[in-house]
Formats: C-alpha cells, sequence, structure tokens
DNA sequence: TAGATTTGACCTGA
DNA sequence: TCAGGTCAAATCTA
C-alpha cells in the first residue's frame, strides 16, 4: 500500500515537471514568432531544463528506490538489504568524493538584521535541514551546514554552508553546493490542495511553502525586519546561482512572508492583488529596484510556481532580469493551454 | 509524535 | 596530523 502511495506521488511529481517543461515550450514557441530578447529565450529554455532534469533526476531515483541492484555490486551488504540503506550506504562511501569533485560551488554574502537576534541568512527559496556546525580555525563564529530537506525523498544533494563574518558580523557568507533536483511537495501539494477552498481557515496552517527552512520558525517581527533589510551580493556567480533578491518592504501582519506571498498567488480573482512587490538586483555595484504591476507578478511564473512554489523569487527575479528595461515584461504564462495528458503515466510499468 | 536542531565522534584529504 | 565536512544519537519544539 504503501509503495502505491510513493508511486503515486512520484508520478504527480514527474507530471508537474514535464507539465510545466510543456509549458515553457509553448511560451518559447510563441515568442520566437515575436521581438522578444534573446536573453527571454534563454531564460524559457532553461527553464525548460530544468524541469526535464528535475523530471529525469526523479525517474532516476525511482529506479535506485525500486532497483537495489542498481546499487549492488560494490557492496556485498547490498544484495539484500533495503534500497534506500543500500543508497545510504554508497552514499556514504562517496561523500568524500562529491565533496571536492562534482560539485558545482558558488557563494554569496548576505547581510542581516543586527539586534533582531535573527539568524537568518537568506530565503533562497529552498528548505534546507541543518546538519552539523563546526568552530572553524581563524574564524570566530562556527559554519553551519545545511542540506536540503529532501535529500532522502527526493535525492537532491543540495547543501550550503553559512559562515558568519568576523569583520561584521551581520553579514553572512553562504557557499552552496550543488543544484536543487526537488521539488518543494509539501508547498505544491497544498496550495493545490487549497484551490477551491479559499474562503476556508486556517490556509496559513495547510500551506507553507517552505521557501527558506529557518524563516517560519522565526517571529513575526523578524519576518516583517526581514523585509526591510536582507539583502544578498553574489561573490563569485557562475550562472547558477540564485537570484538574489530583498524582501518586500511592506510588512505582513499576520502571515509569515512566504505564507503571504503564496497565499496571494492562490487567489484566483485576485492574484496577488495590491502586492507591490520591489526586488533588488545586484547587477553591478548598486542595487537595481524593480516593482512588478501584480498582473506581471502573475505573467512572470505565479502560474508555474502553482506547480513549484519553491522557486517563485527564481522566476521572478530571473525573467526580470530578462527585460531589464521593460519592467512590464513580454512574458506570459498560462496553464489554459496546457493539454497534457498524465495517463500516458498510468501506466504502472513505467514507475516500476 | 514527527520533524528539526544540537553536538560529539568519526572520516577524509591535504 | 589536523582541519573541514558529515554522521547520528540525543534533545528540542510545535
Amino acid at each position: 500500500m504503501e509503495r502505491v502511495a510513493r508511486i503515486g506521488e512520484k508520478k504527480a511529481l514527474i507530471i508537474n515537471e514535464l507539465t510545466q517543461g510543456k509549458e515553457i515550450a509553448n511560451q518559447l514557441k510563441s515568442h520566437i514568432d515575436t521581438t522578444t530578447t534573446y536573453e527571454t529565450c534563454e531564460f524559457l529554455v532553461e527553464k525548460i531544463l530544468s524541469s526535464y532534469e528535475k523530471a529525469l533526476s526523479m525517474l532516476n531515483w525511482s529506479a535506485l528506490l525500486e532497483s537495489p541492484h542498481s546499487l549492488a555490486g560494490t557492496s556485498p551488504r547490498s544484495e539484500n538489504c533495503d534500497p534506500l540503506d543500500c543508497l545510504k550506504d554508497q552514499e556514504h562511501k562517496q561523500v568524500f568524493k562529491k565533496r571536492k569533485t562534482t560539485l558545482p560551488r558558488w557563494s554569496e554574502q548576505v547581510h542581516i538584521c543586527s539586534g533582531t537576534g535573527s539568524e537568518v541568512p537568506t530565503g533562497d527559496g529552498y528548505s534546507w535541514r541543518k546538519y552539523g556546525q563546526k568552530d572553524i580555525l581563524g574564524c570566530n563564529f562556527p559554519r553551519a551546514y545545511y542540506r536540503c530537506t529532501h535529500r532522502n525523498t527526493q535525492g537532491c544533494l543540495a547543501v550550503k554552508q553559512v559562515q558568519k563574518s568576523d569583520k561584521d558580523p551581520s553579514l553572512v557568507e553562504i557557499t552552496y553546493r550543488g543544484r536543487h533536483t526537488c521539488i518543494q511537495v509539501s508547498g505544491m501539494t497544498t496550495k493545490l490542495a487549497s484551490f477551491g477552498d479559499e474562503d476556508s481557515k486556517g490556509s496559513k496552517d495547510r500551506y507553507q511553502p517552505q521557501p527558506e527552512a529557518e524563516i517560519p520558525r522565526q517571529s513575526q517581527e523578524v519576518v516583517s525586519q526581514l523585509g526591510e533589510c536582507l539583502k544578498i551580493e553574489d561573490l563569485d556567480t557562475n550562472g547558477e546561482i540564485f537570484p538574489s533578491f530583498s524582501f518586500p518592504s511592506t510588512p505582513f501582519e499576520t502571515e509569515s512572508l512566504e505564507s503571504h506571498f503564496f497565499s496571494e498567488c492562490a487567489k484566483e480573482d485576485n492574484f496577488l492583488g495590491d502586492f507591490p512587490p520591489q526586488f533588488i538586483l545586484p547587477a553591478t555595484s548598486e542595487s537595481i529596484y524593480f516593482t512588478l504591476p501584480p498582473r506581471h507578478m502573475t505573467n512572470l511564473g505565479m502560474v508555474q510556481n502553482l506547480l513549484s512554489p519553491d522557486s517563485v523569487l527564481t522566476e521572478i527575479v530571473s525573467a526580470t532580469t530578462s527585460v531589464p528595461n521593460s519592467p512590464t515584461g513580454d512574458l506570459s504564462f498560462s496553464l489554459d493551454q496546457v493539454d497534457f495528458d498524465p495517463k500516458f503515466l498510468d501506466i504502472p510499468e513505467f514507475f516500476l
């Protein structure tokens, strides 16, 4: 029974990714005929590749889970152990190779508010779980180690290290390793479930998109203050870095930043009704502020992120950077045209 | 009670 | 040998 549930969950995730891929491909197709900038097309292509990468990685992950022998052969223990245990075993053996070789690495610096007690380094759109902390030689502050919450469930190998600056305690250096291959499942499912149930209470409790694991743990005050002073500065961007942003300056009264942000998205008629997003882009030494009309907030990725809420900010800022001279942008996302038929995945063998 | 965090121990590469 | 990185049991929290 549990196996069936897992298969169904995987299927939904894969369908979502493929649907996104198709949707974005349609967008690209429509833009080819127009005067769309090269950057916009490139952005769309990146999104398509990302979606299919995720789908494929999920399929590969499924294969690992369903086929212990795929990992066997190098370890005698693998012959009759649980796939997850085998995987763990293999991971353990390879972890140090991964550490310094294959994973892409980049870092950024984040200003956090001083005096708030907040240790929230950033809202990069992903859920992180802290798995270690270490005193580093020559550093006054310990280094914290985080990995993606979905490491076990989706095999996402993204990790990050957070190191407070000695010189400026309000400055935190974050080093990322590995690209996210996960989907923020909890946010997605709860958001989808919220449709058609808009006026029911407690949507905040039901829907927790978790763009950043630390943030929901902070007080409302901290989250509000975060919006006023959080600023990310790219250091050695290599093209895979998460887009930098600042939170809207408007403090939220009763909800966390994310729940407010996404619950607004969930309102079909007033999609981001009066939400005045402002984003800081670290283009050069100066910060560039963009204000997007609500309608374009919708167009620039909200629909897509009904499926993948974790990347909301990534979508918006990426899209915005593509059209810096045209804040209104020329992208339009819509699911209206999506006719992707998930039935083709109903073949049980597909997941076995 | 499940999930997240803490922290000492352990492992690896330089 | 040591510093950095990770594991995993204990502990905390919602």
